[in-house]
RNA sequence: GGGCAUUUAGCUCAGUUGGUUAGAGCGUUGCAUUCACAUUGCAAAGGUCACUGGUUCGAGUCCAGUAAUGCCCACCA
């Protein structure tokens, strides 16, 4: 049989996943020699189902699955789950928002029910795209663990942990100042808001002409809920004024103001004084707390007045702002007025200004004490008293957890020893509602709802990274004791992106240290952002994305990602250029050839071979040299290097150099059997250790070989990884 | 304001514990080519490893400082 010049991807990869799929090796249990294989766990970080998958996932995906396909080469049992999250937030304000340009229609013309069925369907309709994506990868995914952070057995892992860390008292309700977003009309958490470098004008003024303080602020309008002036306690200007009270009226409103002393004044700043409105700032709100002053909220959810006269009454904060600092000026009571530079939060998913206001909600305690689990933590005994923080802060001191690069340990701990309690309860609708029933004063929380009539059940529903947080073992059968669990958790590793470090990493470790008194995973592999050529990051913004299945169509999968993974080192951003891949394309046409030159030539079915000459001993040498160097970097997670040296040795030594001395020794009769068999040896030994990175072309030519009865195995895909005695 | 990182060939980046003439891909230049492959081969040019100082027999690699760039955290009202 003639075979073509060139390797044509198209041909191949869709049959070749779905043959891959047939023999069922996907799933572990079906593997040659199941029951003696030792597990080797990765949970695919889910992809979020507001859209489709983006380079970023590409590059994730890639090295997640070139670490798995090694691993069940070298005899593991391995076991990649797939899976995708709700993401709560995103995917209904993208289906808010798209849904509103169709049909014109918010949330607010439908019941719970038919919106949240609604969005549902939506994002089980992306799911599909991306699970079709991930197939076009290649990816070794077990399909037959397929999750979705929003399914049943997800809603009762979800259920079950709440449940737990209410029992516990770790999970509270309370006032808080939380960010709320008056745009998406829900809470978003500290690490949802994104900070925007805004001009404002920094006012000194008096509430009144009597008042003895002057205090400054860039937002006048919520100096009508202030309840103090704070000041620092060896402030000499103030010392007199500490503890005194005072009746004002200010822009028509009334106000009782204390004069309280407290550290964290700046003297510096201003006129060394604070007003401090608690009920409008988080800082504010803290310090009301240390010195019992009354809560006084005067802006509501939609961001407008609720105190003052008829013409502050109702206005929007950004209007109520201008009118206060006219009347101030009016009333001559301005002392100053600069131009200054603010940080405006705003809500990551919607753009919303966000407007710290006090709300009840549903808090995990980071500091409280509870009796820790199981004795499986390292440093922390079976029963022993501690808290969350110190169990996420143990993981990985201990050493435990590994996370690589190391470097960001320390922003992890920093992280931890900055970290508040976790708000969990949001103001939407798509997303695991709390398990939490009220009637009257009583309240209660379970699994299903009260049996009695008469209780209605919280309408918040949880932050999305709650259900992620179980993840690693959620998927697994959790709260089930099943066999899949003792199996195959703590999963190996992990390998999501610096960016949810915090987000996701952090809440894995503390949900896994509290509900089975373990870890999550033994080791955190953080990847690096795709940036495009001119390293900026993809968005929709910029309009610069690049659809990895475009790239997959035009060069074939296996040149992205071998693309992908040459020379993105561990937590480095990763420049994406078309040209790399167009080049990897090429190695795959040279491996292809290098094919071709030995199927043609070589009859060989043994390898009794030795080296007889100078070239065969050097070509022996460099493959040995290669195989522990691609396995040494393979073991430590050094994907780009292995690489690296695996390019190196097919396209340099083995086609370039071996490959052309060879045809002298295929015309030489002294020769030719024993260079045909050290020909086929090597093409053998690259394609294994090519395989984890260009799964489909690798096995590909296996099966050509196997066709020519040149291999035993059935499948690359569970041969023997390359050993050196 | 606090912290972390980066700075190596025209471009994108490797360089794991300090050890011989510093590497790769792409790009550039010249030559070759009915031979597995033009999705090719051979060859070449191109680097004071940001700067300054130090430790060492020896530093791209360790230490201190400087500069530029990027990121993270906090946020001052």
């Amino acid at each position: 049989m003639e075979l073509p010049k060139a390797y044509d991807h198209t041909q191949v990869e869709d049959k070749l996943y779905e043959a891959w799929m047939q023999t069922g090796y996907f799933n572990p249990d079906k593997l040659p020699n199941a029951e003696s294989r030792e597990p080797f766990t990765v949970s695919l970080p889910p992809p979020n189902v507001t859209g489709v998958l983006h380079m970023g996932h590409a590059f994730e995906d890639t090295i997640q699955d070139t670490v798995i396909r090694y691993q069940r080469m070298k005899g593991k049992k391995a076991l990649w789950v797939p899976g995708t999250d709700h993401a709560a937030i995103a995917t209904q304000a993208k289906f808010e928002k798209e849904h509103y340009k169709k049909a014109g229609k918010s949330r607010h013309d439908y019941t719970r029910e038919d919106f949240f069925a609604m969005i549902q369907e939506f994002a089980m309709a992306n799911q599909k795209g991306i699970l079709s994506q991930l197939h076009k990868l290649g990816l070794s995914l077990d399909w037959s663990r397929l999750a979705f952070t929003l399914d049943k057995d997800r809603e009762t892992a979800v259920k079950t942990a709440f449940k737990e860390m209410y029992d516990s008292g770790l999970i509270y309700r309370g006032h808080r100042v939380v960010n709320w977003d008056p745009k998406g009309q829900t809470t978003v958490s500290d690490d949802e808001i994104d900070y925007e470098e805004t001009k404002a004008k920094l006012y000194t003024f008096r509430y009144s002409k009597d008042f003895p303080i002057a205090i400054a602020t860039t937002r006048p309008e919520t100096k009508v809920g202030d309840t103090a002036v704070a000041v620092h306690p060896d402030d000499a200007r103030y010392q007199k004024y500490i503890g005194q009270e005072f009746d004002v009226e200010f822009c028509g409103v009334p106000l009782h103001i204390k004069i309280i002393a407290d550290k964290e004044v700046d003297p510096a700043f201003g006129t060394g004084a604070l007003g401090v409105t608690p009920a409008h700032s988080a800082v504010d709100y803290e310090m009301a707390q240390r010195h019992d002053l009354p809560i006084k909220p005067v802006i509501n959810e939609f961001a407008k007045m609720t105190v003052g006269e008829d013409w502050l009454l109702g206005k929007k904060t950004a209007e109520a702002r201008q009118l206060i600092a006219d009347k101030l000026k009016e009333q001559g009571l301005v002392e100053k007025e600069e131009e200054t530079i603010q940080n405006l939060s705003k809500a990551q998913r919607t753009g919303g200004v966000i407007e710290p206001l006090p709300k009840l909600q549903w808090f995990i305690a980071v500091n409280k004490k509870f009796k820790a689990k199981s004795g499986n933590l390292k440093g922390i005994a079976q029963g022993q008293e501690v808290t969350l923080k110190e169990v996420m802060k143990t993981a990985v001191e201990s050493g435990q957890i590994n996370i690589m690069p190391e470097r960001f340990e320390k922003i992890y701990f920093h992280w931890i020893e900055n970290l508040r309690d976790w708000c969990i309860s949001r103001q939407i609708i798509y997303g695991h509602q709390i398990p939490v029933w009220y009637k009257g004063e009583e309240i209660y929380c379970g699994l299903t709802p009260p049996e009695t009539d008469g209780w209605t059940q919280d309408t918040d529903t949880l932050d999305t990274w709650f259900s992620s947080g179980l993840w690693t073992f959620s998927t697994l059968g959790w709260p089930e004791q099943t066999p899949d669990l003792k199996a195959f958790h703590p999963t190996s590793v992990m390998m999501p992106g610096y960016e949810i470090l915090f987000f996701w990493v952090a809440r894995m470790v503390l949900m896994s240290g509290f509900l089975l008194g373990d870890i999550p995973f033994h080791r955190v592999y953080l990847h690096g952002i795709v940036r495009d050529k001119q390293g900026r990051k993809f968005s929709k913004s910029l309009n610069n994305g690049i659809d990895p299945l475009e790239m997959t169509a035009k060069y074939g999968t296996d040149a992205l990602r071998f693309a992908l993974v040459f020379g993105a080192a561990p937590g480095n951003d990763v420049i994406f250029d078309e040209q790399k891949v167009k080049g990897m394309k090429h190695f795959a046409n040279k491996l292809w050839n290098i094919a071709r030159f030995v199927m043609t030539n070589v009859e060989a079915s043994d390898f009794e071979f030795e080296a007889e000459t100078e070239a065969d001993k050097a070509i022996l040498e460099a493959l040995e040299k290669t195989t522990r160097s691609v396995t040494k970097n393979l073991d430590s997670f050094m994907l780009h290097e292995a690489a690296q040296d695996i390019y190196q040795f097919a396209w340099r030594e083995l086609a370039d150099v071996y490959l052309e001395k060879s045809k002298e020794q295929l015309k030489d009769e002294n020769y030719k059997a024993n260079t045909e068999k050290i020909l086929l040896h090597q093409l053998i030994w690259t394609l294994k250790l090519l395989h984890p990175f260009m799964p489909f072309i690798t096995e590909h030519i296996w099966q050509m070989l196997k066709e020519r009865q040149l291999v035993k195995t059935d499948w690359l895909m569970v041969a023997d990884w390359p050993k050196i005695q």
